[in-house]
This record gives structure tokens, C-alpha cells and sequence, in this order.
DNA sequence: AAGTGGTCTAGACCACCGA
DNA sequence: CGGTGGTCTAGACCACTTA
């Protein structure tokens, strides 16, 4: 492995774990040099890659800082309602239906892959865009991932957005499908029962194990996904 | 414009242009060293980013070369319907609706942005899977892009399929939405007007130009998307 | 064996911008 | 003004691979 891939791991590992937090100021380029012992065009390589990868961004001047988390990346990253609504100018609203406790059953098959009598939290809430419904969603927290999920009644704040802030994830599955509106969800979001939805099924692990599962459905005239691709950015 | 990037952006358009097809040496290193008249290392820095984007590959004591083109990655890239027949185990089949060469006009607003008058081909044609039809595709593609596409009738291979063995892609955008079927779209598919389809855009550029705008819808029921996705992967 | 790319050095000049 | 990053140079050594 050459010195600027190792000075490049090594960087990225101290954002990716915490320990340094957007915001935080990395060491200068002369620092790092000393550091490694090496000449700067070697940590310049390094830290050149990780703006490309949007890990840091650089002032002249005044140092090299690690970027606050993308909000809504160029891709289809976990996307927190909340944000997507803000981005869009609308006024945010939510509401939360319903929170239980409870053991996972035949019922949620193969919504999300725990083993059985596992515990977990169910619930139901709607997200409001403009005074208007704009997604329901049905999510699956797993309580031997999340323990702490326990003692949160996710009336205020959306689970989604809470576990955003507290689990770090490893893996995400969407299937992306268009379904006719079930009368659960066509009641939750004002619209007729069998009129196009586009549901979004999200499925996060961390470290391999299942956390989260969530159904997110949004009237069909009122929502699309946008996704842009370059060929490179496939790993 | 720093010199890297000029270079960089020489040898993409000579490879984006068809000038080097797939497989053409480009020149060695100390070549554009004296072409350009600087240092090997801004040489290399271009060729090394051209490296990361996949548009070439370099061997030692052989030279670098322009790659062929990727057929399908990981996410949800661009991709041919037959091989996403084929993947699912089903027959394929592939049928023309309608072809035309045309110019540009208002009905197209939006869905390829070319200058006015720009001519174009505008293709409507289906995939069925397992005898049952599967997508129907509407396409139009821009004559100055892929000028050789006037002379393909397209009624043997598809389009996306002649597309993607042909013309290097850089970028490319989806748009995704649950509509109810129009009339044109149940007709093709066999489905009643108004059922939810899956309706996937896919814009694709190179080099900054619009080469293709593809709409296809799917029958709701009988598609499904998938992406995975991990953190890191993300540019 | 020879020529290629991979990597690195120890400088340099410059633009920018915050103190 | 001074310190930062952005860029570039003119070398160097090495690993690899293939002609």
C-alpha cells in the first residue's frame, strides 16, 4: 500500500468514527508531512482525494475542516423525510398514529430478518408537507439493535431522523415499486384508495445486523426520486 | 484552468468523441509531457483521474488504454432490460413499435434538452418477459450525439441495448415516479388505464452533451427496483 | 533487458483570504 | 501581511510486464 493511500485511510478513519466531527479542523499539510515524514505534493494527494469523496473541504489560509454530513446526496442515500421536505421549501409537519412494543410475528415476513420473538418497536406516522400529507410511513426498529429506542415515544421527532443521528449504518436495500393506495395508507394521506403510490422499502444494517425497516409511501403526483449516476462513482 | 485539468479534459473528449475508440493506446506519459510541455507528475495526475472515472487503463511498460465500455455495475446503473429479463430467468423478447426521425419541438419540453431544431429519434417500442409484456419504452436520441443511429431501424435490438455497446456515457440521471397508466402505456402493457406503473427517466450525457432521454414504464405489479447502497461508496 | 507507469522528493511560485 | 492550500517542476528510484 503506497503512503498517500495510507495517509488517506488514515484521515478518513478519524472522520468516519467520530472522532473527528464535521467541523473539526484537520492537522495542516506541514503537520502531516512532519507527521509521515514525507513531502507535501504525498498528504496534498491524500487530502486532494478525500475533497473529491466530499470528506473534508479546504480554505486557504485557514486549514482543512471535515464537511457537516451530505444531506441528501447526489445518489439515493438514507434520506430523512424531514430534510427532503426543508430542501424543497415547504413547511415541515409531523404525527405520529401509533407506537407498540412487541415480538415479531409471521406478520411482518421478511420486512426485516430477525430471529424469532425478537423485539421490536412498530410504528405508524405521516409526514406533512405544506399543511399537506406527503408520506406514510411504517417502520420495524429492531430493540436488540436499538435498546435505547425503548424509552423514546417518537411524538416530537421521527424515528427516522432519530436513528439517523444515533446508529451509524453499514448497509441500506431500497426496492422502489408502485403499488395501488391500501386503504390504510390512501386514509392517512388523503387520497383515493387504489390511486398510484411510489413506496419506498428501506432496509439498514450496521455491522450486519438488521436495525431498521421502513415502508415510506407517498402520493404518486407528488413525489419522485432522482438519482444521478457517473460511471466511476460505482465501487 | 489548471494544466491538469486541461489535459484531462483533452483526452476525455478525444476518448467521449469516438476520436479514440475502446482499446486505442492513448500517448505514453513523457509524449504529453512534451506535447504539453510540463512535468511528467501533471501529466500523471490527469491520466491518474481518468483511471478513477474508468474511461482508461493504464499497464506498465505496455501504455494506457482507452477501456470499452461498462455494461451494468452495482447500483442501479444504467441498464438493459434484456439483461434484466435474462437475470430474472425469463425469455426474452423485444418488439418496435414505432421509429421516426424528426426534429425537436415544444411536445418534447423538457425531456432532452437540445437547441431548437435540433433533429432527433423518437422510438416507442416493448420488452416482453416470459411471453408477458413486461416495459414499454418511449426514447428519443439525439442525431448529433449518435449520428450513425439514423441508419439503425432498431427493429432487431433494442435501442438502450445498441445504445450502451456504442456510445460512452458520463453521466446519467434518474427520475422515478408512480403515475396511473396512461392510455398509450395500458395498451402496450396490457394493464387497465389508471393502474400504478412504475415509471423510470433516464437521462444520459457525454462529455456535457445529451445523448438519450428514455421513459420506461413498468406495470406496478410486476416491478420492482433494488439498490444497495453503503456509505462510503458515496462521491 | 528495456521501457512503462507508480510513487515520491525537495523545492518553487502563486492566489487567496483571514487575522 | 502572513500562512494556507493549489499547482507545478525536474529530477529520482522502483516494480512490473512484456516485447
Amino acid at each position: 500500500m503506497s503512503l498517500h493511500q495510507k495517509i488517506l485511510g488514515e484521515v478518513e478513519a478519524h472522520i468516519l468514527s467520530g472522532d473527528w466531527p464535521p467541523g473539526y479542523r484537520i492537522p495542516f499539510e506541514h503537520e502531516l508531512t512532519e507527521q509521515y515524514g514525507c513531502s507535501r505534493m504525498t498528504v496534498n494527494k491524500a487530502l486532494s482525494e478525500l475533497v473529491k469523496r466530499g470528506l473534508i473541504e479546504r480554505r486557504r489560509k485557514s486549514g482543512s475542516y471535515v464537511t457537516f454530513p451530505q444531506v441528501q446526496s447526489a445518489v439515493m442515500e438514507i434520506h430523512d423525510v424531514k430534510l427532503e421536505v426543508e430542501s424543497l421549501g415547504l413547511d415541515y409537519a409531523y404525527y405520529r398514529d401509533a407506537r407498540s412494543v412487541r415480538r415479531i410475528n409471521a406478520g411482518d415476513g421478511g420486512r426485516i430478518d430477525l430471529p424469532t420473538a425478537s423485539r421490536l418497536i412498530d410504528i405508524t406516522c405521516r409526514h406533512f408537507a405544506g399543511g399537506r400529507p406527503f408520506c406514510f410511513e411504517e417502520r420495524l426498529i429492531s430493540l436488540s439493535a436499538v435498546p435505547e429506542a425503548e424509552g423514546e415515544a417518537f411524538d416530537a421527532v421521527a424515528p427516522g431522523s432519530w436513528l439517523l443521528g444515533k446508529v451509524p449504518w453499514s448497509t441500506a436495500e431500497h426496492r422502489i415499486r408502485a403499488v395501488a393506495a391500501t386503504r390504510p395508507a390512501a386514509q392517512a394521506l388523503d387520497i383515493a384508495v387504489g390511486s398510484p403510490c411510489l413506496v419506498i422499502e428501506r432496509r439498514t444494517w450496521s455491522g450486519g445486523a438488521p436495525v431498521t425497516s421502513v415502508r415510506l409511501t407517498y402520493p404518486g403526483d407528488r413525489h419522485e426520486l432522482v438519482a444521478e449516476f457517473q460511471p466511476s462513482a460505482i465501487v
